[in-house]
DNA sequence: TAAGCTCTTGGAAGGGCTTCCAGAGTAAAT
DNA sequence: ATTTACTCTGGAAGCCCTTCCAAGAGCTTA
């Protein structure tokens, strides 16, 4: 059997509590029985159980990273910024992955109640009323990434405002015909950039023609943030011919790279033939020369983490929203249309 | 507080032992008692708590994994995999990420001594010899990923073989100046694909030559295989001027990609001045149409959990050995050289 | 010398579960 | 009617900690 605390005890000859004290860094102990304890738990190679540990200080040292089936990069470099953080501290991570949206509530649930975990991140994932309501008067503190709830802290981009800049750009380089290719309007940051693309029409007295909205198809789990459907999407469009958009707005640079092949494949060039921009300004982006939409992923994981750990501290009552301005990386997929 | 099992016990007028029992579908209970408590934990929504159910089972339905500073994409690749299949199991799998690859002992000390999990996947870590021995006489078993040791569970590629394929293509393409740009060497799979490159020239009568090795600086805390270490490399072989190598092994896409900068930097052209092979086959491989040396990923993370799912359920004494071949992947980054 | 402090210490209680053992109840066998 | 054999059930013990309370020891103070 494992080393438990109490054959430290025996082994320098004192008590439980005492030793419990010594780990725990207790002023309430004389340096003398500290001294001799920790060399005890050095000879016996004794190291604290967690799970006991958790059980008896009902605190668990652990966060949950709940991410919709973690897929696409950008989730990749969020979770850098995420991790970089969570190294630094004396937390580790478990990390859920929802393959199915729907199913959210049942691990919100599950941290909730299962109580393994102190505090929760919940990325690009809706959360319910009845839900916001739960953790707002709960132990535990949650922060939502890529997402948005009033009463709940969250961290996330303009995704409208990202959406409207890159179609306004389009429009300013002279472009009518703009098409848009989205990822499945269940989520979130698809809805939002919807409404973006919409408005900088809107505002610019172009119709929004609901042929040239391309929302990827339902493939069964996905969000339709993938390279696939971005390609599927860019080849119906290129089968409408004359008609066919002369720019096109991806919602996501991962679509974006999908499309851009399409294109190719046609034997079409891109800018000359066809525009087209993108949405996160993951690492690729850059390989493809893709004009893009910034988001700083990177940063908003180490912040989600920051603002964690200080709710898991002490809980305030004031909700924290962060709301980064997106920005308009200009590289070589886009050219003016006269 | 919350709801324990004595509440639950107490709604439906029974004992706490029974309750238990009908949570952990245990054949010992009649039908009536079983249907009469899961209505009194419906109704008070109760959950158990995972701390105290791992303290009495002894058993955390957790799993650790431990990756070296998670940064490149071959973990987001490999991840993807064990994720995909740590989904359709009862486990959560917590990630440790070992920022410094001195410190991996103190990571498998926990897993191992804390007891927070009942199984552990090391990835592209090396193990000692008394850590192997501790593993294999502890409860908890372990499977390598992309490592080794004779006396543990691993999957891995033939990075020798790799090695060799690449640089022998690189030969056989009339190459005599062929240089390597290498991660770290502290690091496993650097070691080996440097033999391999060795291993390829040797059997075809050229001569190694240590200047033609590039081995990345020792930035701080990275193994060097990154795109930053590509470029830099690349750019110290382009220095040399009329002795440039011809063709050039990178020892991973990502150091190609910064290779690749680096040579259009100069105003070069792939492959019509320098030829260049990469290792992995990432995402990014097919975009910078790099021809490269394709590992199985995705499919090694899969795998890796599969395995080590079944030494948590029957922990059988056979070492499992699997021993992906590396395939070449051409693409349009090498051209011949006569 | 007695009373009052402070500093340490031991160990019971408690955290929420599983498991084992003993006992109750029921049915079958004699 | 009595014994035997089963099926269920209650709850104590145990998993390994932390924390609280009571108490001993050593000092001070009057």
């Amino acid at each position: 059997m494992a080393v438990t605390i109490y054959d430290v005890a025996r082994r320098a000859g004192v008590g439980i509590g005492t030793v419990s004290r010594a780990i725990n860094n207790s002023p309430q102990i004389s340096p003398d029985t500290k001294e001799k304890i920790l060399t005890a738990i050095q000879e016996l190679k004794y190291e604290p159980h967690a799970l006991a540990q958790g059980l008896a200080r009902k605190k668990t040292n652990m966060i949950a990273v709940i991410v919709p089936f973690f897929t696409g990069h950008f989730y990749f470099e969020l979770f850098k910024g995420i991790q970089e953080e969570v190294s630094n501290s004396a937390y580790d991570m478990i990390l859920y992955n929802v393959d199915d949206i729907e199913k959210t509530d049942v691990f919100l649930m599950r941290t909730l109640r299962e109580r393994r975990v102190d505090g929760v991140l919940l990325i690009s994932l809706q959360i319910s009323d009845a839900y916001a309501y739960r953790f707002n008067h709960s132990q535990i503190p949650i922060v939502l990434v890529d997402s948005f709830h009033p009463d709940l802290d969250s961290i996330k981009v303009e995704n409208e405002q990202g959406a409207y800049l890159a179609t306004e750009y389009l429009i300013e380089l002279g472009h009518k015909r703009i098409g848009m290719i989205d990822g499945q309007l269940r989520s979130m940051p698809a809805q939002v950039r919807l409404n973006g693309y919409k408005k900088a029409l809107d505002n610019h007295q172009l119709n929004f023609d609901s042929d040239y909205l391309i929302i990827s198809e339902p493939l069964s789990d996905k969000d339709g943030f993938n390279r696939e459907a971005g390609y599927q999407g860019m080849k119906r469009l290129l089968d409408m011919g004359d008609d066919c958009p002369t720019a096109v707005f991806a919602a996501s640079d991962i679509q974006a790279a999908g499309a851009i092949r399409a294109i190719t494949e046609r034997g079409l060039k891109i800018p000359e033939d066809i525009s087209i921009i993108g949405f996160d300004d993951i690492e690729l982006a850059q390989y493809l020369e893709l004009t893009t939409i910034r988001q700083p992923m990177h940063e908003m994981g180490k912040l989600a983490f920051q603002r964690l750990i200080q709710q898991m501290q002490n809980k305030s009552d004031d909700t924290f929203i962060k709301k980064y301005k997106t920005e308009l990386v200009v590289r070589a997929s886009c050219r003016e249309y006269r």
